[in-house]
DNA sequence: TGTTAGCACTCTGTAATAGAGAGTGCTAAT
DNA sequence: ATTAGCACTCTCTATTACAGAGTGCTAACA
């Protein structure tokens, strides 16, 4: 796969990889020897740098530049040079710790690691849920919400947990719907989605509605690639100071829910624009946010917000989170609120 | 609040900070009168912008330089000058299909919402899932998995879902686990955090340590400001290309299915690095990407990764993936393979 | 044959300088 | 109240020059 290279080279290309790594800046055959005790002169390793730009390890962004690693050196220098690098004991403690206190959550162990590698890195991380496939059927129940909404909670072998909404087509009571879930579980005890499509017949009606939703959801997960994505330390990526300023607002929990309680005090309704921390965040005075709550104020209510520089089209922006919020507001009142007699 | 401007201040003012939104540069008096129709000389606007500017509207980068808002001015555009802009038809046509086509879910219309917003803006955009405090309770479903492990799902008034593992005295059989839960959902009906605290008393031993289970999600569910977050278009934010080119791994969930397809096929194990794109992902081209499965690898499987440039620190940030998939297999076989007698 | 000293050449980055362009504030006249 | 005129300021863009780092090649050397 790889040119040979002599011990010499190898040591050359190394030292090239790593000065690049750490300074980003290229470094010639002056340099070279200056610093890193070499015994040959720098005509030798000139030499050796052009046949290691020959074999194609390195590069030079323009003649009489200094070299970088290309692709390929990288390649080599991640494959033969690296060696077995161990995370320092104190850190490994550090991490198994973190780990340990966190709940048997799959959920949460998933954001820890996105986080511990972010943090260990100082760069992005993410983690994917793990997957069974095919998807099999371990558990499903069904909640009575309002007239005739129901929930429907289906639990996948390994511990994904799907929720869906599905309208009866009259209502029916708390106990009926368990007996239903009861049969259906003993019917498709860890079927996959072919198992359960054959059994379709000999169902009545409610038990159809659910199964088909069931298939829905078992096909879907079937097909998808990744279920969950968890992601973290977007921010060591970025240099940019104002852009900066809106990621954190994205990352850290803690400023955002600080935002949020702020500003959304049970006085105010509407579209809401934070402009550039308002005197009260140093670390957000290049960014805007315009948010607005949707669902019902005190009781049942999230957010929704647009966050960019100052110099964002507040017009549009602003007509684009009260159109979204409105509508979510009507999901809500629709599927949600116990008491909601106002469709939309 | 505002000191009140005449007709033509707040013309003048208008002007700037559209002008300023759009191009990113400073505007003077020369140029205001010259691009718009104004029936002033530039002297006059000229004195008009000093006052803008004593009464805080308006800054200068400089002296000599043109005027850019100030955030009282953006303040001041937003309140009196914006008017009531609505989206164009069409849009809100197209956004509404597309809510319209979404399943009953809320998770999928926020997911939803937070990629319109982000279209909408040419900006990032989130949305928090609605609460609704005090949490209540509402349903709970006790699963067995394997051995002494339950899978307990908790559903919350609101359609949050929760789920815990957790770990029994001695193991039961699905039917004692039904009746438990059974139990439990006719004692909590509706109930609060402190509803349930009162009644622990009257609870067996494994009521016990569901209700413990149960006080510790609704304590937590009251505390936490914030759920769930939805994000996207954090890639509108970013100039640098290097680092868009990271972030579209992170959000565009296609080509981060594809990444993962075409280096996880089933005859690699271990930890992989992805570097540069690997003449595969233009895309990538300066950017590296360090992952390895976790898990099992055909039967139950996700991925941890580390993404950053291709400078970055390859020794570190190896170990540190190797070192987080392995604890999230041993989590992972420990709790959730049917057949894992290894504990580790 | 591998290594080295020497040399001419190349490309970048930085500093200095100068002038155009856009803008301001002030004064005096309308 | 408005405007023309003017001196002044600050930025931006070339242009030029030069030091610094590096290269490739040749000829000499062990």
């Amino acid at each position: 796969m790889f040119d040979s290279l002599t011990e010499r080279q190898e040591k050359i290309l190394g030292m090239v990889v790593r000065h690049y790594i750490e300074t980003g800046v290229p470094i010639g055959s002056g340099t070279l020897v200056k610093r890193h005790e070499l015994e040959v002169s720098s005509a030798t390793v000139r030499n050796e740098l052009a046949a290691l730009g020959e074999m194609g390890y390195l590069t030079q962004l323009h003649t009489s530049a200094g070299r970088i690693p290309s692709e390929l050196g990288y390649r080599y220098f991640v494959q033969k040079l690296l060696g077995e690098f161990l995370l320092p004991v104190a850190e490994r403690q550090t991490i198994r710790h973190q780990f340990h206190q966190a709940r048997l959550d799959l959920g949460q162990w998933m954001r820890l690691a996105a986080a511990i590698l972010a943090r260990a890195s100082h760069g992005a991380s993410f983690v994917t849920s793990p997957q069974i496939r095919p998807s099999r059927f371990k558990h499903v129940q069904l909640i009575a919400t309002q007239g005739r909404l129901v929930l429907m909670i289906l639990v996948l072998f390994g511990g994904e947990v799907n929720q869906q909404m599905l309208t009866l087509a009259e209502p029916l009571t708390q106990a009926q719907l368990s007996a239903a879930a009861e049969r259906l579980n003993g019917l498709f005890e860890n079927a996959t989605y072919e198992d359960i499509a054959i059994q379709t017949s000999q169902l009545n009606p409610l038990e159809k509605d659910v199964s088909r939703l069931v298939l829905e959801v078992l096909e879907r997960s079937d097909n998808q690639m990744i279920r969950d994505i968890y992601r973290d330390g977007l921010i060591n990526l970025i240099e940019d100071e104002s852009t900066r300023q809106a990621v954190r607002v994205l990352e850290e929990r803690t400023l955002l829910a600080n935002v949020l309680t702020e500003t959304q005090t049970p006085d105010v309704s509407g579209v809401q624009v934070v402009i550039g921390g308002e005197g009260r965040w140093e670390e957000l005075k290049d960014c805007t946010i315009i948010l607005s709550r949707y669902g019902a104020a005190e009781q049942f209510s999230g957010t929704v917000a647009v966050i960019g520089s100052t110099r964002m089209p507040y017009g549009r922006n602003v007509a684009a989170v009260r159109y979204v919020a409105d509508l979510m507001s009507g999901f809500v009142y629709q599927y949600y609120m116990e008491d909601a007699n106002l469709d939309s």
